[in-house]
DNA sequence: TAGATTGTTAATCGATTAACAATC
DNA sequence: TAGATTGTTAATCGATTAACAATC
């Protein structure tokens, strides 16, 4: 029963949210030419502690050595390995609007495994058309496609008022992840995984945070 | 110094970002003519457990009642003046690429207390016109339009090659908070918030939980 | 009243931090 | 070797859950 909960690939949740920063930050930090980095100072760039940063790394590699810290190109390595390759995905995406399209042209997803191989869409005006090469089609061709592709996860970018219709659609389909774009709560049966992306949740963090600086600059000069 | 650590405000962060999907699924009941609910009923259809419920709710309200649970229009009461009211904002858009106007019709901004005022984008084509009622503005206009308007937030939707040179500028002309949608990290003063929306992060999370599933019904038949 | 449900105080769990040994 | 830095084991901290009293 609480094998959900248990973690069986042993990288804790938190943990994982964090590695995609860390590839990001040495991946610029080796344009710059850096080839060696330590644990101190990739937490005071990111504002985390060091002891944080050697325990997330320790999960994906062993390349950190002692005095000189981690060698830039095989960290990178072994973070692209386990957050791409290991993870690679081929997704379908359900609405071609703008957030749709938006979505086809972040071009992060490639560099962490994702690859959204089409979209589908109700208006046929955008039918053969095509956005960062990915071509939108019919969505009666999804579940077909689906099927012959044996594609696991679909991004769903459709208007709220079609979000559980076009749920239902990709689990008959076969589909065993959605990521929901939408802001409506998704049902579905519980051996397929949805995951809600809340930028709602977002906001309400982030104007919490605004508050506090304003109140505490308020109380305590600049700096209390 | 560990004052940015406390929270003043007592809402803890992981509380914080489940507010929005009590809202929301409540606002879905409240249409269905449901008029009051218990913590068990909302942590059976958010997979979470009632005690949890309870503890985020009482955060914001005093309107649970033994017996018969919270009533539905008080409970929405008080989640929108915490969430939106408590919070209102007013924001700038920078950026009115495909992210950029997926964002300017993110609906559910308004009801949490956000208000996209304008946009501002480099692009001449774009100056003058409308995107859901908000006007697209020569990028030029943006630092005495902040002065003017007093807007503390921004919302950071160029492409990355422009992240930190418009970060500078809005930090430049008093923003307080910005709201990072690019990809690339960006450096800020200390009395400065940065929120990093990153899709990477999620997609990282979705991914493995997506592999967990498929190892757990590969090992143990479908359910194990 | 009896039953259902909230809200609070204590216990547990998970994640972060501290301390320090290992080692290049 | 001495110094710097990793990685691990133990301690702490924060968030969730359990137990239960309060109360409608």
């Amino acid at each position: 029963m609480e094998i959900a909960r248990t973690n069986p690939g042993g990288t804790n949740t938190a943990t994982l949210t964090r590695l995609p920063k860390y590839l990001a930050y040495l991946k610029i930090k080796q344009k710059q030419g850096v080839t060696a980095i330590s644990s101190t100072r990739i937490a005071n760039d990111l504002r985390l502690t060091p002891i944080l940063v050697r325990k997330d790394l320790a999960t994906v590699s062993q390349a950190g050595r002692p005095k000189t810290g981690y060698p830039m190109d095989a960290l990178i390595g072994d973070l692209e390995r386990f957050l791409g390759c290991e993870n690679a995905r081929d997704a379908f995406l359900v609405g071609a609007g703008r957030l749709g399209r938006a979505l086809m042209g972040y071009g992060q997803f490639q560099d962490y495994g994702l690859t959204i191989l089409a979209a589908f869409d109700t208006d046929e005006a955008l039918h053969g058309r095509e956005f960062d090469g990915k071509p939108v089609l019919p969505v009666e061709k999804l579940p077909d496609l689906v099927r012959r592709m044996q594609v696991h996860l679909a991004i769903l970018a459709v208007p709220d008022s079609a979000a559980q219709a076009t749920a239902d659609l990709l689990v008959q389909s076969g589909v065993r992840a959605i990521w929901n774009f939408t802001t409506e709560t998704i049902a579905v049966p519980d051996n397929v995984l949805v995951q809600h992306e809340n930028l709602a949740a977002s906001l309400a963090i982030l104007s919490k945070r605004l508050a506090a600086l304003f109140d505490r600059e308020k109380q305590g000069g600049t700096q209390p």
